[in-house]
RNA sequence: GCCCGCGUAGCUCAGUGGAUAGAGCGUCUGCCUCCGGAGCAGAAGGUCGUAGGUUCGAAUCCUGUCGCGGGCACCA
């Protein structure tokens, strides 16, 4: 199917050329919503000086040539020179049953048939995760499913944190607890305790801490026993990390690993190329590269370490291998970093000394999807009221909890499994969409009760909707099934091929939110922003709910209208479930 | 000190150089004989931090300034 907006392009490129000449036939229109009409093209204004005319001269000269025979109405120029266009129903009405026979067919266009690396969600061994992962793991499992719908090829890399330092205590505390004792067993339920008592441990025992400085040489060089303890310690982490994934919906698997211990052997030949290429050098006894156009301090060039004066590799090294890896040997088109803010100065002069060492083709520009913090109502990182990292698994819990309550006083009837599964849709999918729907690199104050509130823009509000047409889908069937001598099956589907009349404003107005879906997903894959996706959600069901408001369905006065609605509320529902999809949230049967 | 980001309604946030700056929450007023009221319709609420500049046109671009957050050599 076609997006509203593609089907004009077209026409407008045809109509420039026809009015001004070849060379004005890629001069892209600007085509957007208005409240003044279903759509506002604004061309006439940026080449009404280059033309030496009148903005709504040249906007009456390109309406003459434009042919949209069929699809609009005659355009009308408005205000400064805008081009206001607004769709016939027929057309509308055509394309929502084609688009409707097309539902699941990838939205073709320049966004799609691409490679897409995409690096999110990185959470730690043997460390909890925090809201922090929670964002960057829903924003970047969201723009992994929206490059999937469009049809590029999504190459998940979960770049853990799986390798350094650290391990060199972790192992030796997981020598000193056992290997199969529960506080081992811990890590894959509760792995703070495990790391803050490791650390407490480092920071007092003298021995210990020397017995772990020698075990990350051990595992460096890749001492067998070593790395069979670290890959224990992996182990516990991957069933925490599966379990919250699964947990939350989350489309990582372990095939999508790809953590810092994976780039471990490049190390010294990324180094090595670096030196020879003359881009790296010695300071301070430090391997650095100076990357051209960065300062520091006194307005020095400031480095990138990537060999420590002991020896030793830093993360900005794995992160360069990490980059020459994705661009070579995934063959990456696109490759998006879901990563914090802060990292931004980091990953530009990594992203920099890449492109400088000849790693990049010319068309792969590394992207830094820059995540937000999440504050607490005191304006400040979330913590507990203690103090302590929140633990996500607690969070989820509580959201989940909540949900239930307000599920117990909702009309429906439920039994304990469906109570549990539904308020699991809804809690979990209360706090995804909180982190989705404000823009991905602005802070963010978290708030339960305001995420899972049943009215405004959140996910319940958008999977009541959906929850409500299921209602009245599942009684036109049973309607269909009981009455008349029709087989229950046929009765059932009978409205789902019935013609669309879009008669009333409402109808219109719904008509016209459902066929923007495509230029939104579109938008959202190039610009990796999935908060535009959920304006448009929430619109969408607010179009919904005024025409539900204004339109009886079931009781509709006539067969024609009834059928027509059943449809239209139909493709509402198979929408809004897409674009949930794509966010990574379900909409339940009933709430 | 330097660099980056932010400052929009009481609160939380959208806003791509283009018409009268928009949502949601909260507040106020209506609407259940009605397909799910977890809803709908409407109202009030703004010198877009501030002072300049560019432009036919600025919340948007540029400069200064104030406030807040973050980053800036061996942690990730």
């Amino acid at each position: 199917m076609p997006s509203l907006t593609s089907v004009l392009h077209a026409r407008f490129a045809h109509a420039l050329e026809q009015a001004f000449g070849e060379e004005f036939k890629r001069r892209d229109p600007v085509i957007r919503s208005s409240q003044f009409a279903d759509l506002q093209a604004n061309v006439a204004l940026p080449l009404a000086k280059e033309l030496k005319s009148k903005p709504r001269d040249v906007a009456a000269t390109i309406v003459e040539h434009l042919d949209l025979a069929g699809v609009c109405e005659t355009p009308e120029i408005s205000g400064p020179g805008f081009i206001n266009l607004t769709f016939t129903p027929e057309w509308l009405a055509e394309n929502l049953a084609a688009g409707a026979e097309a539902a699941d067919s990838a939205a073709a266009g320049s966004e799609a048939g691409r490679t897409v690396v995409i690096d999110y969600s990185a959470p730690n061994v043997a460390k909890e995760m925090h809201v922090g992962h929670l964002r960057t793991t829903v924003v970047g499992d969201a723009l992994a499913r929206t490059h999937e719908f469009v049809g590029n090829t999504v190459i998940r890399q979960n770049h853990i944190g799986d390798w350094g330092t650290p391990f060199g205590m972790l192992i030796e505390h997981l020598l000193d607890v056992g290997i199969e004792s529960s506080t081992a067993e811990e890590i894959s339920d509760n792995p703070n305790a495990f790391y803050q008592a490791a650390r407490v441990k480092f920071d007092s025992d003298e021995e210990f801490a020397t017995r772990s400085r020698a075990r990350v040489v051990a595992l460096q060089s890749g001492d067998a026993p070593t790395l069979e303890l670290w890959e224990t310690l992996v182990g516990f982490s991957r069933t925490y990390f599966n379990r919250i994934y699964s947990t939350l919906d989350v489309s990582l698997t372990d095939a999508d690993l790809a953590g810092e211990s994976m780039y471990n052997d490049y190390l010294a030949e990324v180094c090595a190329e670096l030196e020879e290429k003359g881009l790296a050098r010695i300071s301070d006894g430090a391997l650095c590269v100076f990357p051209e156009g960065f300062t520091g301090r006194e307005g020095e060039p400031l480095p990138l370490i990537i060999r420590k004066s002991d020896g030793g590799y830093g993360y900005a090294t794995t992160d360069l291998a990490a980059v020459r890896y994705r661009a070579q040997t995934l063959g990456a088109d696109r490759a998006l970093y879901v990563v914090g803010a802060p990292q931004a100065l980091h990953f530009e002069m990594v992203f920099a000394i890449a492109r400088a060492a000849g790693w990049l083709p010319d068309h792969l520009r590394p992207e830094h999807v820059k995540i937000g913090n999440v504050l607490g109502s005191d304006g400040k990182i979330l913590r507990t009221r203690s103090g302590a990292p929140l633990r996500l698994a607690e969070l989820l819990d509580e959201a989940i909890e909540r949900a239930k309550v307000t599920l117990q006083e909702s009309s429906a009837e439920f039994s304990a499994a469906e109570e549990a599964e539904v308020a699991a849709i809804v809690g979990i999918g209360a706090v995804k969409y909180a982190d989705l729907s404000v823009a991905h690199d602005t802070s963010y104050t978290f708030d339960l009760d305001r995420m899972l509130a049943p009215i405004g823009n959140t996910a319940p509000y958008l999977q009541y909707a959906g929850a409500r047409i299921r209602s009245i889908l599942r009684k036109a069937e049973g309607a269909a099934a009981t009455g008349g001598d029709a087989t229950p099956g046929e009765s059932a589907a009978a409205w789902q091929d019935a013609p669309i009349h879009l008669g009333e404003a409402a109808e219109r107005d719904l008509a016209l939110a459902i066929l923007g879906f495509d230029d939104v997903v579109a938008e959202v894959a190039a610009g990796s922003q999935p908060h535009k996706l959920c304006t448009y959600l929430f619109d969408l069901a607010q179009a919904f709910t005024t025409f539900y408001e204004q339109c009886p369905v079931l009781i509709a006065d006539t067969a024609e209208k009834r059928a027509s609605r059943l449809r239209l509320s139909q493709i509402v529902l198979a929408t809004l479930e897409k674009g949930l999809g794509i966010l990574g949230i379900r909409v339940p049967e009933r709430m």
